[in-house]
DNA sequence: TGGCGACGTAACGGATCCGAAACGACTTGC
DNA sequence: GCAAGTCGTTTCGGATCCGTTACGTCGCCA
């Protein structure tokens, strides 16, 4: 994709895509909830609690709260390890693969409408 | 710029833009202060917390404190309207320009790496 | 089996942000 | 020149998130 893709490009993408959670409001994810969102969409399971703390350089108490949060929206749910009961496997859900769906689907529409 | 982004690719470089946010911690700002920071550093001049709270569809004291906590991070600057004493405007400055144009370098560069 | 370490969570105090309402400063129109 | 309206800010109570610390559960291994 893009490899023309240039700063003020960029910004502006990054203004839309903003504006656009901003005004839609209703259910507003933090920058840290986003990315913890997003890492379980796209990164191969399985994640766990200490594993998302180590990759954004937050606390695990941070992690355990974001997906109090986010479970309570059914963005995501947790799951015992049954092979090592200490550990909790986050999973995905139906309601949060369409909600990153629709975010895919955004940016790509504002792309295309700054191309034009 | 990139006809061609399709969904999944939109995700990694959403996701990959706000892990870089979210690490390099030190200043964090919200969905809603990044929305008030890049209106202001594309869109043309002049810039009241009026017209800010109707783009965004926010209060104006959100505004007016989004303001506060950037204004004192430097990254705005505020100055009395004197036609019409009752209007602020907001003004760029240098330290937001460079932020600013860190965070334009920042996409492109995800960008960059996501197309090799 | 008992002690140590790892894991996720709960509890606590502090910081930050929110919307609604109230408030001063200012402009406008009668 | 005075009442009404506009603009940005302040205040208020409430909600949310943070990091530190403490805790219960569990796996590992002597």
């Amino acid at each position: 994709m893009s490899v023309e893709m240039r700063p003020v490009e960029a910004l502006r993408l990054l203004h839309d895509v903003n504006l656009s959670l901003v005004r839609d409001g209703g259910q507003d994810l933090s920058a840290r909830q986003l990315t913890i969102l997003l890492t379980v969409y796209l990164e191969a399971p399985p994640h766990t609690v200490r594993g998302l703390a180590a990759r954004l350089g937050v606390t695990k108490p941070a992690i355990t709260r974001a997906l109090d949060t986010m479970g309570q929206m059914k963005l995501l749910s947790r799951r015992r390890d049954e092979n090592d009961r200490r550990n909790v496997v986050i999973q995905r859900t139906l309601e949060g693969a369409l909600y990153v769906e629709r975010l895919g689907d955004l940016v790509v529409a504002r792309a295309r409408e700054l191309s034009r």
